[in-house]
Order: structure tokens, then sequence, then C-alpha cells
DNA sequence: ACTGGTCATGTAAACGTTTACATGGAGGGG
DNA sequence: CCCCTCCATGTAAACGTTTACATGACCAGT
């Protein structure tokens, strides 16, 4: 059997309120007593029972993150920032894959789940409206990441896609490309939309045309980015730069030119989104726009708390800064130096 | 005010027994009054509190894992799985990355994890064996992943080094080459120790001689990895085949031997260990080692279950099978077709 | 010296479950 | 027809905290 509080109340002869009022900081213990209780606490190896502390508090000190199947690469940013965040403000993370919901019967999920924590951070694309909702009305507070679900009043958090956009495609400009294609997605995805968004802003801030065939739609993957790019290819002119709306189609845009014969910046530049790590070590190495995972799940464990510690605020959604990254794939740039790159 | 099971009870008609033997199985209750009572539950829109019920049963359904700082790219495997074996035994999972541990006075740290858990799993180098014996003390089951503490009885899982350096080795030797060179790491190294291990046992098990000068130390980095082969490069003959301890230092090899103006596989072959996304993306692609993360987590959390449910059997070590990748780095296999590979 | 106010501490009532034990009704064997 | 058993259910005591309230000591102001 664990110590108890009244196992330290007992041996240093005091009451149990006495070693609670020290352990919480709620009312001043004598000095002496104080000194009494800690060794108490030592000396039978107490340490407090969270549950209890748990039920008689009413709150666990414990956030959830519901982590979507996909995002290899920004996994482990999620997790780690969401932990780190939590951790620094005295919260425990609990960790849950989107389709551990999906397939329990959601009640159930949503029973342990939302008692066993104080604000849910949802990051997940396959989680339906209506479990956010049914979080909601149980009173649990709920931020929702990389998504903007419409119907629903509930804080979101996600990149500032169109700034980075126009950061990329500025950049392709002011190097002398003209010619721009874009490989782009569904527009009903998020990050898809905002993306086209930026690139045509760019594009008129520098007075120069949106040329509907060089904007081709691709799947967010690889074998997308490749077919897209081959498309791009029959084009006369060829564009002199492609703009991919994510890492992954821009890495299959890359094998789809270098397969033309054709090289990467020498020919056509190539400016991904997302800066997954694979960017880094294709070749040549990718430059892309980092859509900084460690802030965004800052920012929602931040807003969370607002939310557990009792803002009635209106729900908003901020959007995080996103930072270009410039590699060598799009030609502006010294060949790096670094070893990475050599590969 | 959330709904109690008081609730449900005053609106079934029944005592809160009832609902929580219905709830939890234990004693059988009647067709009719089940309906009754689940009726109420939907009606009320009850959910067990999580904290209650602990306290009562003194267990908290949760397991704990402490990840380490560098795995980026096993962390997404190891949290993943060992979410997806716990929800699947009915258990949920927290997640502290070690710096988090070693930042706060250990023992607050230790008091907050180890009343919130049934269990820990330690994946980080970076703990002392002070903690393990600590929480072993407070009666948490601990199971170690990646590591064997030495002067300390505990379970721990980590892949099989030995065979799958045998294999790795072993697949160079049988298409030919014979002149292997090895980049190992540091002696007190669990993996590196082991990877060697095998590299030996290969060669002995053909029959052909371990050469010294052909064994190199790195330090499971690119840079020594780069640094390392550009001695071995210098050796004469020149080795046939490198085979690097981890992925890391056979990328930064691949950087060696390409600025020597070599070509791997052609000139030199290599093989990495560990399967890193980097692997796939490399070009060549590289030849490598799974060391099946996503296994190791899952018969962690297995053996940590045995634990919790009161198994005392001997600690023991498991060893999880490791696979062979072939890729291109190793000229054993007709160029990939694949995109990947293309870049 | 009496009153009122601080301050350190104790007492006891929550918090929402689980579960050992008690209760009472139904059914079956003698 | 009685007694024993079994089964469904209720009663109430834990589980280990926090915290409102009560208590009494001590001090200062009058």
């Amino acid at each position: 059997m664990r110590p108890t509080i009244h196992a330290v109340a007992k041996r240093a002869g005091v009451s149990i309120a006495t070693v609670s009022r020290l352990l919480n900081g709620s009312t001043r213990v004598s000095a002496e007593t104080a000194a009494r209780v800690r060794r108490a606490i030592e000396d039978v190896g107490y340490l407090p029972n969270a549950s209890a502390r748990g039920l008689a508090m009413s709150a666990n000190g414990t956030l959830a993150v519901i982590f979507p199947k996909l995002s290899g690469p920004f996994f482990s940013e999620l997790i780690r920032s969401a932990e780190a965040s939590a951790r620094e403000t005295g919260y425990h993370l609990l960790v849950y894959g989107d389709s551990s919901i999906a397939e329990d019967a959601q009640e159930r999920m949503l029973g342990l789940l939302a008692t066993k924590s104080d604000g849910l951070i949802l990051a997940s694309e396959n989680i339906g409206l209506d479990y956010i909702r049914d979080v909601q009305r149980w009173g649990l507070p709920v931020v929702v990441l990389g998504r903007q679900p419409d119907d629903i009043s509930v804080d979101s958090i996600r990149p500032d896609n169109v700034n980075g956009a126009v950061k990329a495609v500025s950049h392709l400009i002011e190097h002398g490309y003209r010619r721009i294609a874009m490989i782009t997605g569904r527009r009903t995805h998020l990050h898809a939309a905002d993306r086209e968004a930026g690139y045509r802003r760019a594009l008129y801030d520098h007075g120069l045309p949106i040329i509907p065939e060089l904007v081709i739609s691709g799947a967010f993957d690889e074998e997308s980015g490749y077919a897209a790019t081959q498309l791009l290819l029959r084009r006369r002119p060829v564009p002199e730069a492609i703009f991919a709306a994510n890492d992954e189609m821009a890495i299959g845009a890359m094998a789809a030119v270098r397969e033309k014969g054709l090289r990467v910046p020498a020919d056509i530049a190539l400016v991904g989104f997302d800066d997954i790590a694979p960017a880094r070590y294709v070749h040549p190495s990718l430059t892309t726009v980092d859509q900084d995972m460690y802030g965004q799940a800052q920012v929602a464990v931040q807003m969370l708390l607002e939310r557990v510690n009792g803002s009635d605020a209106e729900t908003e959604t901020r959007l995080v800064p996103t930072e270009l990254v410039i590699r060598e794939s799009c030609g502006c740039k010294d060949v790096a130096r670094d070893v990475a790159s050599v590969v």
C-alpha cells in the first residue's frame, strides 16, 4: 500500500489539512511545521494521488491531442511541442490516434477521453463535426489544428498559407522567373485553396498575368505531383518555375523533370511547401515554406489553456507565420556547403 | 454541473450500485433494468468520471511513455504504435519528453507521473538509472526500450541488431563483395556493439578475414560518417562496400564517396541501418535494415501490461526481429521503378 | 483587562465511483 | 408447505484528496 497523506500527517504530528495546504500553498503554514511536514513527506516517500486530487478539484491537469494518421513528418513536432508547452504550464498530455477515436463507438471514446482531460486539441481531419459538437456539449474546451470547420463555433489554428505562398512565389519572381506554374489541390482542401490564393496574389502584385493552363490540380501526394508536372512540361513555352502546394508533390515534380532530361533548377526552378524532413535530402535540396508545426502546437496549447481557465471570448482563428526556406531547387542561392546537400 | 451516476440512477429508478454494475458488468443485471438504465444514461448524457473511478479502483487505465529528444524518425512510430496497442487493450497513453523529466526536480516529476499512470515505457537514453530505481521502488512497472541497463533488473526491448547486421553484411558477401568496411560507433553504444558483432559474425561465417583497418568508429551522425569514409577511401585497396551502423552515417558516407568522384553502388556499395525516412529519398536510395520500431513498441506495451496485471516473472530482454530493406545503394537489385527512387 | 482581529491549525464534508455485505423475493427439492 | 439457494438489487463504507468552517492562541488597541 502506497503512503497516503494520512501517513505523512501522522508522522509529522499534524492534520491532513495542514499537509494538503503545504502542498498546494493555499494558506500560509508556519515555517517550523512546514519543515517538519516536508521531512515527513521525504521519510515516508509520499506522492499525492492524482485521481483523488482530480476528484476533489474536478480538474485533472491533463490535455488531450488527437493526431491524424498521415502527417508523418509533422507528427513528431506536433506531439513534442504540445507536450513541452503543456508540461511548462503543469499539464500532462494524453495522445490518441484518430483511428482509435473512429473505431470505438464514438460515445464510449468520447466518454473515456472527455473525463480524463481538461481540454482537447484536435489535429485530425478525419473526425466528424458531430464529434466536435459532442465534445463541446459535454463542456470540454476544444481547439482545432490545421482545419477550419465552417459550421461550428470553435477556436482554430493554422499556418499562414497565403503569406507563405506569396513569399515563395515572390521570391521566384524577384529572381527573374516570369512563367511560373502551380500544382495545387482540390479547392475543398484547406491548405490548397489558401496557397493557390497566395500564388495568385503574388503574381498580381508583381503585375504578372495568371495563366490558367499553368495551374494544375494534384492530390497532395508524389504521384499526382509527378503526373501534373508531366502535363506542365507539355505546355509551350515550358514554365520556368513550378510552385507545388506541398513538398510531396514537389518531389514528384522533381522526378518528372529529371525523367524528361531537364535539370532542376537550371531548366526549371521548383518550390514546395511544408518543409518535410526529406526536403533537405532530395537532390537538389528543395526550397520550400516551413509551416512551423512547433509554433502551431504551441499556440494551440496556449489558446486551449485560456479556455480551460474559463475564457469565454469569441472563438477565433489564429494564423501562425510561415517562413521561406531557401535551398537549391529554386536556383536563387549559391550551392549550399553542408554535407546533406552534397548527397 | 455534469450528470453523475446519481442522476442516472434517479432517472432509471434504481440505485447507483445497479448503474455501476451495468457499466462494469461485474454482476448480472436483469434485462429490463439494464434497458431502463441504458436509456437513462442516454437521456441525461452521462459519462463516468475517470478520477472517481480511478480512485475507487486504484488504477487509472493509463500508460506513460517517456520519449527521447533525438529520435526524430522513430518517434512517430513509437508513439503511434504504443498508442494503438494501448488503446486496443483499453488503456490511454500519456507522453513525456525526456527533457521534461530531467528539468523538473525529479521527485516532483516522478510524483505526477507515477500516480497518473499504471506503467511506464522508458524509451529514452537520457534518463538515469536512479530514476528507474525510484519508479520501481514506488511500485510502477517499467519497461525499457532500446537500451539495456546492466545494473538494474528491468524488462527491456530492443531490435535484433546482431542478426540485422548479419543479414546486411551477408547480403553484400553473397553478391560478390569481399572487401567490406564498417563504420561503427563507440563500443559503449548499445546498438553499435551489437551491429559490429553482427558484421564480424557474417564475415567469419563466410570465411572472410576481419581487417582492422577497415573498421572505423563514428558517432552515429552524418558528419562522422562522412569523415570515417574519407579515411576508408585512403585505404589500399579501396573497400568494395561499406556497412554503416546507422543511416545517418551511411548518408554521410554517400556524400564522401560522391565527393571523391566515385559512384554508389558502382564503385562502392553502401548499406545502412535503421531505415529512417530519408533513406528512401537519397540518391541512390539506401539499402538498410529496418529496426521495426512499430513492433518494438507493440511488444513493449504487451510486456508492460503483463507486469501491470501482476506478473512477477523474471525480468527479460526481448529482441524484435530486424529486416533487410534492399534498395539501390548496395547494387544488388535492378533499379527500382517507383517514383521516389527516380529523384 | 476586555474586545476584536490575525494567524496557524484542526474537523469534517464534499468529490463520484466501486464493491462487500445485507435484503428480500422467487423457485425447487424434500 | 417449509427451508435452502440463488439472483437482482439496495445500503453504505471505502478510495485520498481539497477546502469551507470552526477553534483557539496570541497580540494590539482602547
